[in-house]
DNA sequence: TGTACATCAGTGAACGCGCGTTCACTGATGTAC
DNA sequence: TGTACATCAGTGAACGCGCGTTCACTGATGTAC
């Protein structure tokens, strides 16, 4: 067992490419900086076998945005299981599940914090996208339990946005803390919660006419 | 004249080492990417005149960070002398301030922008506090004017961190847009109007009380 | 004002190294009969 | 069930190239007398 060398399991050598750069990434490395080489050295590969996967590295980048997809589904899928009733602890609730995750996958939001101003439009292009998808979802649960309902499609959608872009902005904040440091992370969670707080309160007060008077 | 090949103006070399860097981020590499060679090339110097400036290519980013600082206090002092009165067209007036200094410092704003998720602890706390100082000054300023003055000391600091972070979020917004569509641009002009009048709606409604009933 | 000297920004050649990429190969797995 | 063959993920050697960094140099500018 220790004598094969060729064909381990299919798809093996991928994943391994594909966590080798997040790694990197995890370590303080910039994913515009990485290198072929280095990335398949991380994953105890020969040069050549990276080719057999993707073509460059802007091919992994794209595949990893597809996995941050997915983590940031089953992030929303666990928001709206534990955060059912709209009651004023649905921000912290919110603020929490979205620290855990983030902990969970520090490379991931690593990789995505990097990625929204990285070199590769196409990467940088599927993270907006990702965070528009994000955006709609949330504005549909909040549709959905009733709340910020005398909001016009538009201005919700509005809101949604800035708290994505807000909790995203939380990300680079994390990036420059040590996982272990709680004390620190704990003052990011109360800062990220009282952020949101102050937009929900906006969102509440906003009248839809508005924009209507002074824009147009 | 053509041939005074040494001694150009002293720190000539220098300004054109900064300048290339941040021509070449501008063109839509990343920082963390480049490379000491292809810096000097850009400035039309041997590569050897590098190290006559600088120690390495986070030297030269920590310069960059300083000059940026020059940028933001340049842009805060415009825009002091122009919102005078504290009416309901302050934000707009800010923001169209704020548009037309990032298009005329396009480059140095995707430096920022890079920066904050960059590979160089020092850069990306560099760029930290200079946002930290701008939205202590915008809390200076608010203050003066008289404005949220219902707001105690720590929530007014919370209310323009924000703001300055979804301005800075904006930067990656118009990393994505051609310098010449217009129409794009007033979008991204548009949208952060409205998500910065939606935090100041926030921080009208806020009771300063409400976090010690919450928090603690 | 003129001369001698120190300084130091920019030069050009050279180095060893790691990079991305190619190639022919190997051998385990999957498939056809 | 057994055999022959196709497939194709991973290998290892090799390539040319651009990289970061060093070195001794040069010559214009600034300074002392």
């Amino acid at each position: 067992m220790t004598d094969r060398k060729k064909r381990r399991k299919p798809g093996e050598t991928r994943e391994k490419l594909m966590e080798s750069a997040l790694t990197l990434v995890g370590k303080g490395r910039h994913y515009a900086s990485l290198g072929i080489r280095e990335v398949t050295r991380q994953a105890g590969v020969v040069p050549t076998s990276f080719y057999r996967n993707f073509r460059n590295m802007d091919d992994l980048g794209l595949e990893l945005v597809d996995q941050l997809g997915l983590v940031l589904r089953r992030m929303m899928r666990e928001a709206r299981i534990n955060v059912v009733q709209a009651d004023e602890r649905l921000i912290e609730e919110s603020v929490d599940i979205f620290i855990r995750h983030v902990e969970a996958n520090r490379d991931f939001f690593f990789f995505m914090a990097q990625g929204l101003a990285g070199e590769s439009r196409a990467v940088q292009d599927g993270i907006r996208s990702e965070m528009r998808y994000f955006a709609t979802e949330l504005a549909n649960d909040l549709r959905r339990m009733g709340v910020m309902s005398h909001l016009g499609d538009a201005d919700l959608e509005l809101t949604c946005d800035l708290v994505v872009r807000t909790v995203a902005f939380s990300f680079t904040d994390l990036l420059g803390v040590s996982p272990d440091d709680d004390a620190q992370i704990q003052q990011i969670r109360d800062r990220t919660t009282r952020f949101l707080q102050l937009i929900f309160i906006g969102a509440e007060h906003w009248e839809s006419g508005r924009k209507a008077k002074e824009g147009v």
